[in-house]
DNA sequence: GTTTCATGTAACTTATGTAGTTACGATTCG
DNA sequence: CGAATCGTAACTACATAAGTTACATGAAAC
């Protein structure tokens, strides 16, 4: 499939695309073709492939919006905080990193068919 | 403490603690008092302060820097997703909200305390 | 009562990060 | 050759949070 193409699915820009999409090539799980006919392929199989890979493909972005915002202050008040609250963010991390690794490409694509399948019915 | 100290304190702007102190008073945590010799003053007990309730005081301020974008998407992939991940964002966010409820403010100022004794002896 | 010290708050400015856009070079296929 | 496509730099737009300015309001000191 195309960026163009992409783009329109997820209803931005087919340089954003790109850019994402470049991140998924460097880590193998697609590859890219230019010219007449190219656009984004899968390069893996759909079960090999967690949420968990694709977060680290990302980048690792931020779980959270709100915690630690320095690992070490100087501010003693700042010390206690963290102190506090560390282990509790690093277990609802370790949570959520736990159910990334479990949900497959493969997992999320079967749902997706069964709800298609359902809106098909649906829809007449 | 008047709101230019505590401004000083966190590296800040007056006007940004009277935002912030202004919720606190909201909830009835702290009061302001106007004038000369006026400011800011913690109206309850520390101890019956938890970080839930400041959480709560601030206007519940999203955990998660991921995640669900929309709650009930028309986008059957984005269906998918919710649908594998949106227990386990509940069960992390719950952990959090759980946490933040057995801290009060009274054993942070008393682990501040222990860390500022600490601090006073090193600095000889 | 005037002066001084505070908060309360509206309005504006600045900073930051993300997303979107434009432009064009490089590559591939027909 | 020419159309299609990615790669990427550079720029623009937007949203949000934080910071700033300005001034009104209120309270205590003298």
């Amino acid at each position: 499939m195309t960026s163009d193409k992409l783009a329109e699915c997820l209803r931005t820009n087919p340089v954003v695309v790109r850019r994402t999409m470049g991140l998924l090539r460097e880590a193998g799980i697609v590859t890219s073709d230019r010219g007449h006919a190219g656009g984004w392929r899968i390069a893996v199989d759909l079960s090999t492939v967690t949420l968990r890979q694709l977060h680290s493909a990302l980048g690792e972005p931020a779980f959270f919006a709100i915690g630690n915002r320095n690992e070490t202050p100087e501010c003693l008040v700042e010390q206690a905080v963290n102190a506090a609250l560390d282990d509790t963010f690093i277990k609802a991390e370790a949570l959520l990193l736990e159910r990334f690794s479990e949900i497959s490409l493969a997992d999320l694509a079967a749902d997706f068919s069964r709800r298609y399948a359902e809106h098909r019915k649906q829809g007449r």
